[in-house]
DNA sequence: TTTATTCATTGCAATATTACGATTAAGCAG
DNA sequence: CTGCTTAATCGTAATATTGCAATGAATAAA
């Protein structure tokens, strides 16, 4: 149904999902990848860089901003958005801790 | 239009996110932690250990097994689903290589 | 052979995502 | 105020995802 059963997972799974979600886009990744490159950049210089049309970069962006991932300060009539740093490192740890899981012996199976 | 435009990304940016729109599911999470921890494991198993139903796990098994993540080897009447080691290892250098990226200067900006 | 068991596949309904044109809102320049 | 620029929002079309009942295929047990 399109619906995820959040219920049925503990809240770490779900908040890990979430985020991988964010990172399931390469257009996201391009913007969290040029926010690192550049340190600060505003949406029109995303539009350039990446193909899409404004408004897909601007939703792009909501989804980031939503998630908590990237930070958005107005200036003037632009906007200047970063990665939320603190936020990054959470992150960082919560995935660097899903893939440092070990399988616990090297099992004959496969 | 709900359709990805990959061609105007790199091979990398495709890449990343289509391993990360893999981990985007709670109920995917559920079964690589699950693997890793029995390190082996039938697709019954994961029936009865998340609550979804039958044909959804094995919707779920089948997109990590066409990413590559798991390999499942038939035994009898039951399939037996680990994570692939190399193909773990790849992805997981490609995530830490992400999330190593470091802002060039803490800039003033946010 | 008949019956269970186990998993994959099919088909479908409900919902989510992606993309963009059109429009709106808000600041800045003149 | 008027016009320009920048970015958010709205509305909508196309496509993807999630979930499951029903069914199918293959092996094992009786």
């Amino acid at each position: 149904m399109g619906l995820t059963k959040s219920e049925m997972f503990t809240d770490e799974q779900n908040k890990m999902a979430l985020i991988a979600k964010a990172f399931g886009h390469p257009a996201r990744i391009a913007i969290l990848q040029h926010l690192f490159k550049i340190n600060s950049c505003v949406c029109g210089d995303l539009v350039n860089e990446i193909g899409l049309a404004q408004p897909t970069i601007s939703q792009h962006l909501k989804e980031l901003k939503n998630l908590g991932i990237i930070k958005g300060d107005i200036s003037g009539t632009s906007v200047c958005y970063c990665i939320d740093q603190d936020e990054w490192q959470t992150i960082k740890h919560i995935f660097i801790q899903f893939f440092e899981q070990e399988t616990i012996e090297n099992g004959t199976c496969c």
